[in-house]
DNA sequence: TACTACTTATAAG
DNA sequence: TATTATAAATAGT
């Protein structure tokens, strides 16, 4: 008799495309993911908070003793700061790119997803200020490539600064503050708390 | 030849007693934890928010695309009755062994990914080198972050190029490179939006 | 939704 | 910390 099934396959970490296997894959990973914290609150004790909104935008959320809880513990450590900022966004600016992106993943992208009006945060307007640990994957990433950009003109102006002044500067290339040896360290900041309660998607 | 080991055996799902115990399986199932909330809004999209606090009280957080933005939706659909919370700042910085990084979220992982063994190969002795629209979550929060020391650099030099040679140095500052009218633009093919910050415990 | 056959996570050493 | 055998999660039916 054949197999039943071909197994399980590897998949790509990114996001899935075909609509029901993403569906399907929500569902399933997100009552892994709620187990998981479950179990890592019994197993040591630890206090945990997770929300998540569905594709769909159903919300699911789980604490350990409660989100109320962890979330004020955590807020208390993590207090959201409220410097006021001026909406340099609403000039008129010839300059589109970089603005259209930001807007586009961004800026608009956090204001849509609180789903109410609020006050523009020093975070929203001067993301970059913030620490390395808060920014996200997208800010990331627009990060990485303004610094790309800004190393160049560094490799570049040391380079002359070798040549013509015979100044050495330290770190003047990517690599050299990447590499092992380099010296240089990454720091991280995750942070922890646990408790729940659930809806369906 | 023994067996090396006797493998992984089921466990009761209650407070683990010894501390030493305790403490790996948090550490590990925290790691696991946080990769599969990742994990989750990299394949379906969904919106996460993941707090926790260690037996240690150490602090962990994750979320997608931050852990306000999704409380603050959360709080929206399920009104708290008074969360009162000082507006200071405490922020915590952790740091995490750059090569451990690396090996763990950057080497392993691609190494994993092809499914066998094969030789180092630029990407993986140099990913920094690689284009940044291939890089992960991890090796971007590296990149920011030696990047942050390059362009620390980068305004001391400015500054000093200025001051003593008047020279004009573009870009000088992160800020003038992201700003949206600061001429910069930049070009992605990624559209994932996770921030994870994380400390020892 | 249930079922495999794989992939991934992890308890122990 | 790294290893490894086994438990658990899950992609594709």
């Amino acid at each position: 008799m054949g197999r039943k099934s071909n197994g399980r396959k590897k998949i790509d970490m990114v996001k899935i495309q075909n609509e029901r296997n993403l569906q399907v894959s929500f569902s399933k990973r997100r009552i892994g993911l709620f187990k998981k914290a479950s179990e890592l609150c019994t197993l040591s004790g630890a206090e945990v908070a997770l929300v998540g909104f569905s594709p769909g935008n159903k919300v699911y959320s789980f604490g350990h003793p409660s989100v109320d809880l962890v979330m004020d513990k955590f807020l208390v450590e993590n207090p959201q700061p409220n410097i006021d900022v001026p909406n340099h966004r609403n000039a008129n600016v010839g300059e589109v790119n970089m603005e259209e992106l930001i807007d586009k993943e961004g800026i608009l992208e956090m204001e849509r997803s609180r789903g109410k009006d609020l006050q523009r945060t020093w975070r929203e307007e001067r993301w970059w200020e913030a620490p390395i640990e808060e920014l996200n994957f997208f800010q990331l990433q627009q990060m990485a490539e303004a610094m790309e950009m800004t190393k160049k003109q560094c490799e570049i102006e040391a380079e002359h600064q070798q040549k013509v002044h015979g100044i050495a500067f330290p770190y003047r290339t990517l690599g050299s503050a990447l590499a092992p040896y380099g010296g240089a360290r990454a720091s991280f900041s995750y942070g922890s708390n646990a408790r729940a309660s659930e809806f369906r998607d």
